[in-house]
DNA sequence: TTATTTCTTGACACAAGTGTACATAGCCCC
DNA sequence: GGGGCTATGTACACTTGTGTCAAGAAATAA
């Protein structure tokens, strides 16, 4: 899928293994496979990597380095509303350059059975969930409801990962307003709305034919 | 953990086999590691259990039968508002005969790994969401606001789940009242929650000391 | 062209897992 | 006390995975 650099390198055994976690879960992250994958020898693998472990390790790092930052900087990026705000952070969970959802299952599930990862997993979630109500916090709502609103926002977004559906994007985008309007409690204006869906090439059918 | 039979028997081995998916994943309930845990010769599983395969299917069976039904039981159950209606709901949260959390969390990893799992879980969650969006119609919501406000109650729950947290009920029980005052627009009643509170023997602490 | 560094591979030694075949306990009942 | 079920254990054959080592190709630099 993703490749770089000769026949074999550190980036294209890290791109194979990225693209079987994402498939198949850490457990089918095994040496043997991607050798297979990549049509190299099993033990060619040694070369780039100490052992399996710096494997995963090259795979942590890589979720660390996306995932929160990004969430981050549209939660705290310029918004006139909060419902405008809201979407700032909407286009993480749209945009794959902005968030990789199924990266993000893929660690909380290996999460499941190594504590040093749920450790990771715990703090980028402490993270995630200040920037929100931060957020919250910057348009008037005081500390306790700023957070549950905070945690409403985000594991809506976790729980939909959870679920691995895999629908098209007009079906997510007409419940948008919706959800806009349960998280900040204020209808999103039409013009935010549209810019919204404009900078995610999304052209809404206005009336059913 | 849980035991129930003679030295070895099927419900052993299940229940072995269930501690360990809970605590470490799929791909850790082999029938070696559960064999030592039981102080029984791995060869003996094999006479409860054609094979692995069919260890894993009764466990699957048994999440079937638990998760899914509760829910769609306690959002039928009878409520005189909307916020009772979902404080009913949040009973399936808080009481781990309702709804087993970790066990859910570990269901839904294993799918990553197992299309058939993927598609039993994709019902799961469509049976459950169905249910909630239709407590929501009961009250006056109409089809596309009722089916997302669904998705916002179990979506949240679902990605709680996935953080794998920890925290005691205390801390859980003060976010209830502005959570329904997200999910259903409205504030609850101070009678409604304390029923709740009371149910899950929970007392909460009027004043900061 | 030669020397050197960068990759690639096959052979080896292990460990952990699966499942089958067969022998052997215990236990109940008659 | 001998049959017959239930339950367990031993021995074997096989598969998939890990990691080391030393021998070679291939590319690069001198």
């Amino acid at each position: 899928m993703t490749d770089s650099g000769g026949r074999g390198s550190q980036e294209a055994w890290l791109a194979a293994a990225y693209d079987l976690l994402l498939e198949s879960g850490v457990d089918s992250v095994k040496i043997l496979p991607l050798a297979k994958s990549l049509n190299l020898s099993r033990t060619s693998f040694y070369w780039f990597f100490r052992d399996r472990e710096a494997l995963m390790a090259a795979l942590l790092t890589r979720w660390r380095e996306k995932n929160t930052g990004n969430i981050v900087k549209q939660s705290e990026a310029y918004a006139e509303s909060l419902a405008e705000a809201m979407l700032n952070v909407f286009d993480c969970w749209l945009n794959d350059d902005l968030f990789d959802a199924r990266f993000e299952f893929a660690i909380r599930s290996w999460a499941l059975q190594s504590p040093e990862i749920l450790e990771e997993v715990h703090r980028a979630d402490q993270v995630r969930l200040d920037a929100i109500g931060k957020m919250f916090m910057r348009f008037g709502y005081a500390e306790p409801a700023a957070d549950v609103r905070a945690r409403t926002t985000y594991l809506v977004q976790i729980g939909y990962i959870s679920m691995q559906s895999n629908e098209d994007i007009s079906t997510r985008m007409k419940r948008i307003p919706e959800y806009i309007a349960i998280y900040t409690g204020q209808i999103p204006q039409q013009r935010e709305l549209d810019r919204f869906f404009s900078r995610h090439g999304y052209r809404p059918v206005d009336a059913e034919a």
